[in-house]
DNA sequence: TTGATGGTAGACAGGTCTGTCTGCTAGCGT
DNA sequence: ACGCTAGCAGACAGACCTGTCTACCATCAA
C-alpha cells in the first residue's frame, strides 16, 4: 500500500493534521509516525517544519482555488453570474465533515507577521482578490475594485462564520448578499 | 509601580502576548516573568493555562463588545443608522498598531472543537449576532435574521481581511456594503 | 502575639518539541 | 559488480512546555 512517494505521504498527513488540529498543535514526530516515514526521510524532503507548512499552504491554495474556479464556471459563462456562483464552493466547504474554517486565516493566527508563513497567507488572499477584481471588471461593474473587495469580505466572513457559528445558513446568506450586490453593481442588472 | 493586583498584571500581560503572538506560542513562564509575578501566584489565580485563556477571551469580549456598542450609539438613536455606524469600530480596530485580526477567530484556530476555549468563541459570535438581530428587528428590516447574518459576515470578513490584506480599505468597503444592504432592507429607506 | 492572606523566588519532574546523527536495506541503472 | 538514490529505524541533544512543591516574607486584623 506504499504506492505514494514518501514526500506525498508526508504532505497528505500534514494536510490532514494541520487543518484539523492547527499547525503548532501538530508535532513533526506525529506527522512522521502517521505517514509511516523515517525521520531522516522527513528532514530530507522538508529541512525544517516551516517548509512543510509552506508546502501545506501551497496544497490548500491549489485545492481551494480550484474549487472556487469550478463553482464559478458552473454558474455559466457570464462573469456576473460567476461572481455569485463561486459562493457555492463556500457552501460545499462549510458542509464538509471536519470543516474548521479557512486554512489561511487559521495559519495566519499562528504565525507572526513578517514570517514566510504569514506572507504566504497574505499572498493567497491577494490572489483571490485579484481574481475577483478581474471577474468584476469583465462583468462591467460600476466599481470593480469595491465590488471585488466586498465579495472578498463576504467570502472570508463566510469561511470564518461557517466554522464558528455552526450555522450552515452562513454560506447561504453570503451568496444571497453577493447576488444583491452584484445585481445592483452591474449595469446589465439581471437580477 | 506595583499598583495593580497580581491577577490583573497576569491578565494584562496575557492579553497583550496572546493577541500579539498567539495562545500556543506564549508559554506560562513568559507570562509569569513579564508580569513580574511568582509562579505559585500565577497558579493560585489560574490553576491551568486554559483558565487564563478563558479569562483572556472574557476580557476581549468586554472590550470589543463595548467598542461595537459605542460606535453604534455614536451613529444616533435610529437602529438602522446604528447597524451601519458599528462598522466604525472595525475601522478603528484595523488601524490600530499591532492589529492581528479577531482574537476569537484566532483562538478558535488554535483550539480543538468541543473544548471550552472553542465554545467560548462560538458563544461570543452568537452574542454579537443576537445583538445585530435585535438591532435589525428594531429597524423594522424586512428580514431581520438575514440582514443580521449578512452584516455579521461583513464584520467578520473585515476583521480577517483587515489583518491579512494590510488593506485599510477593507473596513471602508465593509461599511459601504453595510450601508447599501441596510438601506435596501428597511422600509424607511433613508439611503 | 498570633495567624490568615497574598505575595516572591526558584528548584524540580515529566513530558514534548525540533532537528541531527549513525546504521541498515532495497532497487536500479550502468 | 558497482555505486547511487531513496528509504527505514531509532537514539540522542538541547530547548521549552505545564504544573507542583518547598521556603521565605510582608501586612493587617483579632
Amino acid at each position: 500500500m506504499t504506492t505514494a512517494s514518501a514526500r506525498d505521504r508526508i504532505l497528505n498527513t500534514a494536510f490532514r493534521l494541520f487543518y484539523a488540529r492547527g499547525i503548532r498543535a501538530v508535532g513533526v514526530d506525529l506527522i512522521i509516525s502517521e505517514s509511516g516515514v523515517a525521520k531522516a526521510t522527513f528532514y530530507k524532503h522538508f529541512p525544517a517544519k516551516d517548509e512543510l507548512v509552506l508546502a501545506y499552504l501551497d496544497k490548500v491554495d491549489g485545492i481551494w482555488t480550484g474549487q472556487l474556479h469550478e463553482a464559478a464556471e458552473a454558474a455559466g459563462p457570464e462573469p456576473a453570474d460567476q461572481l455569485v456562483g463561486l459562493f457555492d464552493a463556500l457552501d460545499t466547504a462549510c458542509r464538509r465533515e471536519g470543516y474548521r474554517g479557512c486554512a489561511f486565516i487559521n495559519a495566519a493566527a499562528e504565525a507572526a507577521p513578517g514570517t514566510p508563513v504569514h506572507a504566504r497567507t497574505v499572498a493567497h488572499k491577494q490572489a483571490v482578490l485579484a481574481w475577483l477584481r478581474d471577474l468584476a471588471a469583465r462583468a462591467s461593474a460600476d466599481d470593480p475594485d469595491t465590488l471585488a473587495r466586498t465579495l472578498a469580505l463576504l467570502l472570508d466572513g463566510g469561511l470564518s462564520d461557517g466554522a464558528l457559528a455552526a450555522d450552515p445558513e452562513a454560506a447561504h446568506a453570503a451568496k444571497a448578499a453577493a447576488k444583491r450586490l452584484v445585481s445592483t453593481s452591474v449595469p446589465s442588472a439581471a437580477a
